[in-house]
DNA sequence: CTGAAAGCGCTTACAG
DNA sequence: CTGAAAGCGCTTACAG
């Protein structure tokens, strides 16, 4: 008889079940507070939902009482009933978080989405693609953003198709897709012209990543615009990570006649206009991104703006997950936009 | 009638509604796999879950039905009826994600909590923080990772601990609460010892943001270890943004008297790194963090590990998830790590 | 091994 | 304006 003669010490744990003897808080749900105002569920769920149709008096009752008891209202209940999807949240899919220019492109995604209200959830497709596919769809998410290769199997793709969950890649360009990309190959030749222009006849390409189409098409970029007739000389070097640049770039100086090396990320270009420096080298030197430090080290690089990115991109499915929940047309969005070259005279 | 001859080639589609006889996809339950199988719901229920207590044809035929179904659990019923706080997801709080630091710490406990099979949910709060901690408590989520400042009010804390959610401050001190943070003070003094060793005689402390907590601990513990005897002279300069600080800088560096500097952030110290070498200076400098272009720009400055505090963070979480899920007793976890001072001679 | 039933917390016609 | 009831998709004793 004690115990419940002190229950209302409890205070905010007023609403609690005993379980031998030791409090154990439950969490409050419109039972409880139907019970406690008097009134039937039905109602308490108008009151708090802000129908018309509930009389001033009862509605003041059921907001102090459900206030009184820390409600928090159900998500999983509700999304049940109502069938939304939660279409407030987003899923961004991405690889190994490794690189700064992805960094960058999230932050802007991230700072788009939370302006149209939405959040993000991030899945890492380290281990594949497929269970985060379902887990996003278990979840109800309202749409897809997937950063970097690989693509989608057409088995990922045709869930998400039939689940109604709208996909936009970013930085990689699919026909069948939505995507929001930077043209790759016109990079390529920024590079390759800028270089050219600054008269280099022996040219290093440095760390092409042959698993990303991306760079590939940086390639082809690159090696079309080498003017024909210069007789210009292009090879290639390999890397075996990012963090080996500064190192190759040493051993590459060391060939005096070169004059030109393009790198095919900022990262990699640092270690490079490092190694210039300390040789007193007077290569040409340009690299590709333009993430924030190259500004201080003075890099020339290609320019693909993650802001621009990452904001059309966010933009992008919004607007998709918008269409596809009032099941308008489904227009595609396929957008190319387009680099700049930066020049710092590196 | 033809319409019906025809159902069979909507192929994937087939278990669809149709309404005015425009095929409705609609998501398949365990209700038709049930019914297409000939079994109870229960039983779809067991095989699904791999409850060992179903024959094994039968559980065959109902996988094979699924997966023809495409099916795909519905989250929110299962959390409805487990009542499972979705414990693999955790809140990440974040106010305004410009800061370089704060990225890489974002990466490193992505990496953490992934390889605990954990997804991030990131939330920002520059909105204010309570309709965030609502959210999280709706969603059920289990546990909350809180970035920068400002700390949650009492009400805040109070909603988070009355429904049990976890929550752990990173890079900030609170007594009450869990946290993982640096030493500040102790960096500070790290910072000191440095501009000290160089033999700096007019020292100029850049940048000071006071709402930050984090900078007023370096303040003081920069301050405190300024030997006393030296007369070494110490004074302020505030800039208005980070991105003012190569022209703060220049402007700095034409007192030839003045030959130490303290940036509170590495970025901004790139800014003097750069107008230093321009104007042939010989002023030395020290920053703050140690963010991956700091040993490009070779920047003497104080490490605090994004990776070891991320990590720590992310660990620290989990734990408590685990802890508040089992219900065992609720250790505290209040983390303090130490800065390490990197000197590359700036 | 399996089916029928209860119930998780909520919303929403429906009938007053 | 309000209450009682049905139902969202799933899990889990319970009784065969």
């Amino acid at each position: 008889v004690e115990t419940f003669a002190k229950s209302s010490d409890y205070g905010i744990l007023e609403s609690t079940a005993r379980t031998e003897g030791r409090p154990v808080s439950r969490k409050t749900t419109i039972k409880d507070i139907a019970a406690k105002v008097g009134v039937g569920i039905g109602t308490v769920s108008r009151a708090l939902n802000g129908n018309p149709n509930v009389k001033q008096s009862t509605r003041d009752a059921i907001l102090r009482v459900a206030n009184e008891l820390n409600y928090i209202p159900n998500a999983a209940a509700r999304m049940l009933v109502t069938n939304s999807q939660s279409e407030t949240t987003i899923g961004l899919l991405v690889p190994v978080v490794e690189n700064q220019f992805f960094f960058e492109l999230i932050k802007w995604i991230h700072t788009e989405l939370k302006a149209s209200s939405f959040n993000i959830m991030i899945f890492n497709t380290d281990h594949g693609q497929e269970p985060v596919i379902h887990h996003i769809i278990e979840q109800r998410l309202g749409g897809v953003l997937i950063l970097g290769d690989p693509p989608l199997s057409s088995e990922e793709r045709d869930v998400l198709e039939i689940h109604r969950v709208p996909y936009l890649y970013i930085d990689h360009h699919e026909d069948y897709a939505n995507f929001v990309t930077f043209d790759n190959k016109k990079g390529g030749k920024l590079a390759a012209q800028y270089l050219a222009d600054k008269g280099c006849r022996k040219i290093v390409l440095v760390g092409l990543n042959d698993q990303s189409q991306q760079q590939i098409d940086r390639f082809y970029g690159f090696m079309e615009a080498v003017p024909a007739e210069g007789g210009i000389q292009v090879s290639e070097l390999c890397i075996p990570n990012e963090s080996k640049s500064y190192e190759m770039s040493r051993i590459l100086l060391n060939d005096r006649k070169i004059d030109g090396i393009f790198y095919f990320s900022d990262t990699m270009a640092y270690g490079g206009i490092q190694a210039k420096l300390e040789m007193g080298s007077s290569v040409s030197i340009v690299g590709y991104d333009d993430i924030f430090p190259s500004k201080f080290m003075k890099l020339s690089t290609v320019r693909q703006s993650a802001q621009t990115l990452g904001r059309t991109a966010a933009d992008g499915i919004v607007r998709l997950v918008r269409q596809s929940a009032s099941d308008d047309g489904v227009a595609k969005i396929q957008t190319i936009l387009t680099p700049e070259l930066v020049d710092r005279q590196s």
